[in-house]
RNA sequence: GGGCGCAUAGCUCAGUCGGCUAGAGCGCACCCCUGAUAAGGGUGAGGUCCGAGGUUCGAAUCCUCGUGCGCCCA
């Protein structure tokens, strides 16, 4: 077969070299991976930071403080969410002119860290030194400050990576001891006993996470206490009894009260003892009964009467085998799913029953040594006697004093020890705390509070109420991995010893050589020459070993890193953390600074939610719906990733699925796509400049995109400067779409293709493309700051131009272009053009024609105002129709359609008659009229002719 | 079980003081273009405003009670 010829394909073209078609190097396809890591290469080589820091100096200050991560783990979406967050904060912050320094920080003591420490030494741990395990925890801990460092980094997040600040670095040690000094100047700390879970093999203390939960066999005894006031008399004179029920015996020596649900009912009733003969008077919860008697095979009874729980309060009992007259007292937690709804209460062995007792000021008593013995507060009887062993004596006991109602053996989930796997206890200790009631702390808190900006507004709900409600905080810990508390305690009598002034002189210790010197030094050395216990004269002292709760330390970062070491300025203007926090760090920080300074450390205090799945379930890793934040970052990149978690309405909880971020890359496209086109229509750019381009050259279009711009710029800004960041993605991003990409840049194209190159209408168009691109990007940097940066290297160099982006300041709304009025207009102009686009779709949907540029449409209206319109601005709508001719009729056409939107408008269209030009493929009755160029238009044979 | 929140289209968000037929973008379906081309344009279909009561001439909006989900406690 013979090919005819393949010049007809050169032919078809034979003006394409003739126009100004877009051309860049700016990359369509992002490849955010590979190009991120190079970008934040030069962000450090050219020490960005630092320059802003610089650029900055000497403007107002306002101060985002980190709240530290744990160093424990990679980062997780949360992390991401919330370092995406801050970075957002700071670099508005800077590019809004603001001084905005960015210190991050990392916990770095704490329980986990330990834990796993301890567990990967297994039984070594017990042989070895604190010291040596501390050094262990610190390679740990140092191991992920490393691994997130990089991995924060990797976000993007700006900030003074080379010098965070670490709470174990010895300064930040002495400034926890420092605020621990103050605490005791100001009488707010004290020591008073606990109950907290406590090993008798390994004599020590357990967290929560230390305990396994297994079966154990317990007995379950059923005592009847003697009342002695506050019966109603109505149920008649004799011998009334309280019942009560529990499955340690072991702890009634330390009862002092028994508990009642003040809402729950609660009857007096008489019955025989089958095994006595004898008639018993006892209280038991009412729906109890019949299932207490049930256990001795009674079922007759007589009720002699009925009482609320909250009318027993303060009624009173005689202890079985103690002289001790006890109250009954009223708690939320007494419940009637077993027992007889009277709680035994010892607030020395169990957390509930100890805010019982603080509720009602009594004593917490613990009258059991650390090896689980019966101390000499014990009646005589129970002396050195171990705890479990102790339990058949003391059923024995009470079944001689005719007390016991009912025993058995019972099975029951009770807390093991991790270690060791035997069962533990809780058993009051003496711990340190810092007393929410003295000198009205609480009362100066919730003032303070009130001086704070929530956001949202309920936090302040939130952490009210938190604050309100809570007990003396307890800041020691039975560990090693922390700040220790410097408390010495006499050799010969016991006398703890800690004074503001003993406390400063080892923060000065702590200072040169880091709070291993407690572990490390004599207690001699550590005391000033010549001490002497206040109470028995003796100079010699050992050190205590408790150290400090991780949010004393955490919550004393403001006078760490703000007042002291990194001087950052107190207060900051603000924290932002989960809302997890107004329990957490929020609080610590707080009390720690009213308690000491008097003041808030923050002016504003800003929370987002939870990661959720795509169902809104939380993510977790046994649940398999969690997604990996480093992982995602390394596919899609982290300004993809930013600017999802950029859309979303962070103050309520943040749904991640994998499908959201694939959406998102493709949002992330279209944005840069939109900045591709318009470069690629700033050719030879750096040759251009915007300031020859005369005002009165600018167009009604153009003017439309400029106000439009205007627009943009205050509603960003405003979102900005309220923390709205979701605001900023959905504005730019319907702008780039609707405004620009499929209106102004679509209407655009047949002037910056086909007219004259240096032309003054093709300036006029490049003159609006710069301010877009310039505004936009500023605009969006502080979000996908990468990006940003990449666009920034394409701007014209300038003198004023900065070396990066972030060293820019946001766009100002340029009033020029305002004009209400020309608004109007252009709302009615848009329907219009819905009208008319609406018709091109039925031409199209016919196959009559394929482009807009193919018809020729004709509009009318019965309206003398709308007909008035259309004449006047017959030539704007052709243009933005994007139709080769638009004609305005008084006759209107058979086939002509009614507006959809617009009443009393009709439109017309139809292919045009007319033949096409091979140059600017408009249909034209020109096409033809020129000799030496017949298939071209009059205006592009007048361009021709003149380039 | 308690405290504090949240719930509008498949997704992300608007919706003012209670007042039109509840909107936008994305996604989706169909179509066009091939001079933004792993792009671009057009048209269209999508809603029990979480549910049930109540207030009101009128409720996505105000009130009450639920349901689901989250955070913090117990």
């Amino acid at each position: 077969m013979e090919v005819v010829s393949d010049t007809s394909e050169s032919k078809v073209k034979p003006y394409k070299d003739t126009l100004n078609l877009p051309v860049t190097r700016f990359d369509m396809k992002a490849n955010l991976a590979t190009k991120e890591p190079l970008i934040q290469e030069r962000w450090r080589e050219i020490d960005l930071y630092g320059r802003i820091r610089a650029a900055r100096a000497g403007r107002e200050r306002k101060v985002l403080h980190d709240g530290p991560p744990y160093a424990n783990g990679e980062i997780h979406m949360g992390h991401l969410l919330n370092k995406v967050l801050k970075d957002v904060v700071v670099r508005s912050l800077t590019m809004r002119g603001y001084d905005s320094p960015y210190v991050p920080g990392w916990d770095c003591h704490g329980l986990p860290i330990e834990h796993k420490v301890v567990k990967d030494l297994g039984s070594k741990a017990a042989t070895m030194e604190p010291a040596e395990i501390r050094d262990r925890c610190r390679t740990e801990a140092l191991k992920w400050v490393d691994v997130q460092r990089e991995q924060f980094q990797r976000l993007g997040a700006s900030g003074d990576w080379n010098n965070p600040y670490l709470t174990l670095d010895p300064r930040y040690e002495a400034s926890v001891l420092e605020i621990l000094a103050d605490l005791v100047d100001r009488e707010l700390l004290f020591r008073k006993l606990k109950p907290i879970h406590w090993c008798l093999n390994d004599r020590t203390a357990l967290a929560e996470a230390e305990l396994e939960y297994r079966d154990a066999t317990s007995p379950s005894i059923y005592v009847n206490f003697a009342m002695v006031a506050g019966v109603p008399a109505s149920w008649g004179e004799g011998a009334w009894h309280a019942m009560i029920w529990t499955t340690t015996p072991w702890t009634l020596p330390a009862n002092v009260a028994i508990a009642a649900h003040p809402r729950l009912s609660y009857s007096g009733i008489r019955y025989v003892d089958p095994d006595t003969g004898a008639e018993v008077r006892t209280i038991v919860a009412t729906e109890l009964v019949s299932k207490v008697l049930a256990l001795r095979g009674i079922d007759e009874y007589q009720e002699l009467g009925r009482v609320l729980g909250k009318d027993l309060e303060h009624a009173e009992y005689r202890h079985p085998f103690i002289d001790r007259i006890g109250p009954i007292v009223l708690a939320e937690y007494v419940s009637a799913e077993d027992g007889t709804g009277l709680v035994h209460t010892a607030p020395g062995h169990g957390t509930d029953d100890f805010k019982t007792g603080n509720a009602y000021g009594l004593a917490t008593l613990s009258p059991v040594d650390g090896g689980g013995r019966f101390t000499s507060e014990a009646p005589e009887w129970l002396r050195g006697e171990f705890v479990f062993k102790a339990d058949p004596k003391i059923v024995d006991r009470l079944r001689e004093l005719n007390n016991l109602f009912y025993f058995k053996s019972f099975s029951h989930s009770y807390p093991h020890c991790w270690r060791c796997k035997k069962p533990v206890i809780f058993r009051a200790t003496e711990q340190w705390f810092v007393g929410i009631d003295r000198d009205d702390l609480r009362g100066r808190v919730l003032g303070r509070i009130a001086e704070v900006n929530w956001l949202p507004a309920w936090g302040r709900t939130r952490i009210e109420s938190m604050v309100a409600q809570r007990p003396d905080w307890c800041v020691s810990r039975q560990r090693h991995w922390g700040v220790p508390i410097p408390a010495f305690s006499c050799e010969s009598c016991n006398h703890i010893l800690m004074t503001a002034e003993t406390i400063r002189r080892v923060r000065d210790v702590f200072r040169d050589r880091g709070a291993d010197a407690w572990y490390r030094d004599p207690a001699a050395e550590l005391l000033a020459a010549g001490t002497k216990c206040p109470a028995c004269g003796s100079d010699r002292f050992r050190k205590e070993n408790d150290i400090l709760d991780v949010w004393f330390e955490s919550g004393s970062s403001w006078r760490g890193v703000l007042s002291e070491n990194f001087e950052l300025g107190f207060p900051a203007y603000l924290y932002l953390e989960g809302s997890d926090q107004h329990r957490g760090w929020f609080q610590s920080s707080l009390v720690a600074a009213v308690a000491t300074v008097g003041s808030a450390p923050f002016e504003n205090v800003l929370t987002h939610g939870f990661i959720v799945d795509d169902k809104g379930e939380k993510m977790s890793k046994s649940e398999g719906n969690s997604i990996s934040a480093v992982k995602s970052v390394e596919k899609y990149g982290a300004d993809v990733l930013r600017l999802y978690v950029a859309s979303m309405d962070y103050s309520d909880d943040v749904r991640i699925a994998e499908r959201g971020v694939k959406e998102m890359s493709e949002a992330y496209r279209k944005i840069r796509n939109t900045f591709r086109y318009l470069l690629g229509n700033l050719e030879d750019y750096s040759n251009f400049d915007p300031s020859t381009v005369p005002s009165g050259s600018i167009g009604e279009i153009d003017r439309r995109a400029l106000a439009g711009l205007n627009r943009v710029i205050a509603d960003v800004r405003s979102a900005y400067e309220n923390f709205e960041f979701y605001r900023i993605y959905q504005r730019i991003y319907q702008y780039c779409s609707v405004d620009l990409s499929s209106f102004y840049l679509d209407v655009l194209k047949d002037r910056l293709y086909a007219e004259r190159r240096d032309g003054a209408e093709r300036r006029a168009a490049r003159f609006v493309m710069h301010r877009l691109f310039d505004a936009l990007t500023r605009l969006l940097a502080p979000i996908i700051p990468h990006t940003a940066e990449e666009l920034w290297g394409f701007l014209p160099e300038s003198p004023d131009k900065p070396a990066s982006v972030h060293l820019a300041l946001f766009p100002e709304p340029d009033p020029t272009w305002d004009d209400p009025e020309r608004d109007r207009l252009w709302d009615r102009l848009l329907a219009i053009r819905d009208e008319v686009l609406r018709e091109l779709e039925k031409l199209r949907a016919a196959k009559r024609i394929g482009g807009g540029q193919e018809a020729t449409v004709v509009v009318g209206s019965t309206d003398p105002e709308l007909a008035a319109l259309l004449a006047a601005e017959r030539e704007l709508l052709e243009t933005i129709c994007i139709v080769s001719e638009l004609k305005v009729s008084d006759q209107k056409p058979e086939n002509a359609a009614h507006g959809l939107e617009i009443t009393g408008l009709w439109v017309a269209a139809q292919p045009s008659p007319h033949p096409r030009c091979e140059r600017c493929w408009n249909h034209r009755a020109s096409v033809g009229a020129d000799r030496d160029q017949p298939t071209l238009c009059e205006r592009c044979v007048h361009v021709l002719a003149h380039s």
